[in-house]
DNA sequence: ACTACCCGCGAAACCGCTTTCACGAAATCG
DNA sequence: CGATTTCGTGAAAGCGGTTTCGCGGGTAGT
């Protein structure tokens, strides 16, 4: 009510003594203008306390200013403080180039659904995806020319953006620590296998054995699903099948935590006569018991570089996807 | 490039043999429109795989379909699993409603920036605000006429709508819990006491104290801030000043898990000498060994709630806060 | 000095949907 | 049965920017 109806293009013409079509140019940085107009343009924004109408600058240029984040995934993927922390990050990058991030969650399965139709239908300037469950709407999408960067490595490899940590090397380096440190008999549990990260942390560990010379023995890889349950029950398994495993690599903290559990439960010492090491160096792992040694990934690092390759491709710049190095920390458990 | 330009009214209108008006009507529930010709513009519609522009339609109806999930917090806030879940049961009912949510953080002290500016420049039809520091913004965004819901207690009682956890009876159960368990000396440790929350907490001990007809003891309130670290250390300040102590309430389950570490450390058994009751029922009280008996509450909830009470202003209704219950779940700690 | 360009700038069309307004026809009233 | 409402509908005026187009004047070319 009280609202003192904003200014528009008509009154910052009027009061600056030019046409709407300056007005416009000078506030898209246009460099055209006689610089002596456009200061004065400027100074009528200044006194008018002007602020252009998104709505109407989308509607005349096409452009909203919304990125959408896509998390492909059901609701509770986003109680991970994980996608909480990369949304962050990718939130203030896009912020600070004046643009405006828009959740979008979307039930697995469904995104071929009305988050589809919303990202095809133009509303937002680009997309950034996560937890990507399927590749074919991205094919579909980046045939539009909608700007698209996906966290994660894509499953085939398209030529679109994304930005992962690099879960190859972190699991070469978790299993080749716990050698290091005398363990001579490693097991791996590993996250859902359909994700592309827990392969490739598997991978790493795989190449690690590799290079020790020896083979891992039958049954020490285990397929979790990064639950603590999952870790819990694969290490009971484990405990069961080979009592002589002298080291876990968990493919995340929450596995590791469970395996911690399990092998507290059988008064087995960690990290004497088990050592354990765990992924992503989450808050689990600083306040579990032993302290969890872990791979930090830098997760608001993930964020801001998914936001700048989708600054860069608005730019209409090319860009290479972004892998982030991950780091060992060492604390009680290994 | 390929993108088949998508239709318009003129479109709709000519296949159907109406005037654009009349699509619109239709499109908008308008129920003044003979149902004939409605049929006719819905089959057209349909035929054309029609989809509504929401800038455009924004643009002339003042109504952007856009709810800002506003964070006035640092962006580290975002990586507590607490407000990804909010958020996500939020803009689970958003959508349902045809409603975007678009986060915004902002850092705290800055709420007066950019974000404040966005919001009053009706690029939004509502916000919902987390972590709220200050209230001058929301009485500000209130007296605009800005739709507004708050998750937790505001500071001043201005009516406002908000929907919180019932602190209050969170922090009593736990105190009665631990006292009914045989704990005779039950300290507090607070969380950050600026926040409405950690004093209801508190509130709800005090209260528990008063019905067993003692008081606390001096030194038994602690007044921490959330953080592992301040459990910890105030479980250890706590333990020197009043090894009698039998009994821990921590405001929240990161804060309890710190207690937890610290009696460890010490050698004290948990529960059998003394007895640790945390709040939240997250991850962490389920993995932490011994499992934490905790006050759960119920986040997903939270952010439906929230999401329903913006709803209802959209629809103006008038709206009462909304406080949900919390539950004692108990476990090996207390 | 005359034509050919280039440059800065304003007029006006346009983006796609919403909403007011007024009109003709049908319904209601006295 | 004429006068007044009511009702469904289309024409048209926005919403507030962006962008194309072309004009007038200054610069450059010859």
């Amino acid at each position: 009510m009280a609202a003192p109806a904003r200014p528009t293009y008509a009154v910052i013409a009027k009061t600056a003594g030019v046409s709407e079509a300056t007005v416009s140019r000078v506030l898209n940085g246009d460099d055209s203008v006689h610089p002596e107009r456009a200061r004065r343009v400027q100074e009528a924004v200044d006194k008018l306390g002007y602020k252009k109408n998104r709505v109407a600058s989308a509607l005349a240029s096409g452009r909203t200013g919304l990125i959408a984040v896509v998390i492909d995934d059901d609701l509770s993927v986003f109680a991970d403080p994980f996608y909480g922390t990369v949304t962050s990050g990718v939130s203030r990058i896009l912020m600070e180039n004046g643009l405006q991030t828009v959740l979008m969650v979307s039930p697995v399965g469904s995104l071929e659904g009305s988050v589809a139709h919303y990202l095809r239908s133009g509303e937002v300037d680009g997309a950034i995806f996560f937890a990507l469950h399927s590749d074919i709407l991205i094919n579909n999408l980046k045939k539009q020319g909608l700007p698209l960067v996906i966290t994660g490595t894509p499953h085939s490899s398209n030529d679109v953006a994304f930005v992962d940590t690099d879960n190859f090397g972190g699991g070469h380096t978790a299993t080749k620590h716990l050698m290091s440190s005398g363990a001579k008999k490693v097991a791996i549990i590993t996250g859902d296998i359909g994700t592309t990260a827990a392969k490739q942390r598997l991978d790493g560990y795989l190449q690690a054995y590799r290079e020790s010379g020896h083979v891992p023995a039958k049954g020490l890889i285990c397929e979790g699903d990064y639950s603590f349950e999952a870790g819990r029950a694969h290490c009971e398994k484990l405990l069961d099948a080979h009592p002589d495993v002298d080291g876990i690599f968990a493919s995340n903290d929450l596995m590791a935590l469970g395996a911690l559990t399990a092998l507290r439960d059988r008064g087995i010492s960690v990290p004497d006569q088990v050592r354990v090491v765990g992924f992503d160096d989450s808050l689990l792992a600083q306040t579990s018991t032993p302290a969890l040694t872990t791979i930090r990934q830098d997760v608001v690092a993930l964020g801001e570089a998914a936001g700048t390759l989708m600054i860069a491709q608005l730019n209409g710049q090319d860009v290479e996807p972004v892998i982030l190095p991950t780091e060992l920390v060492i604390r009680t458990s290994a």
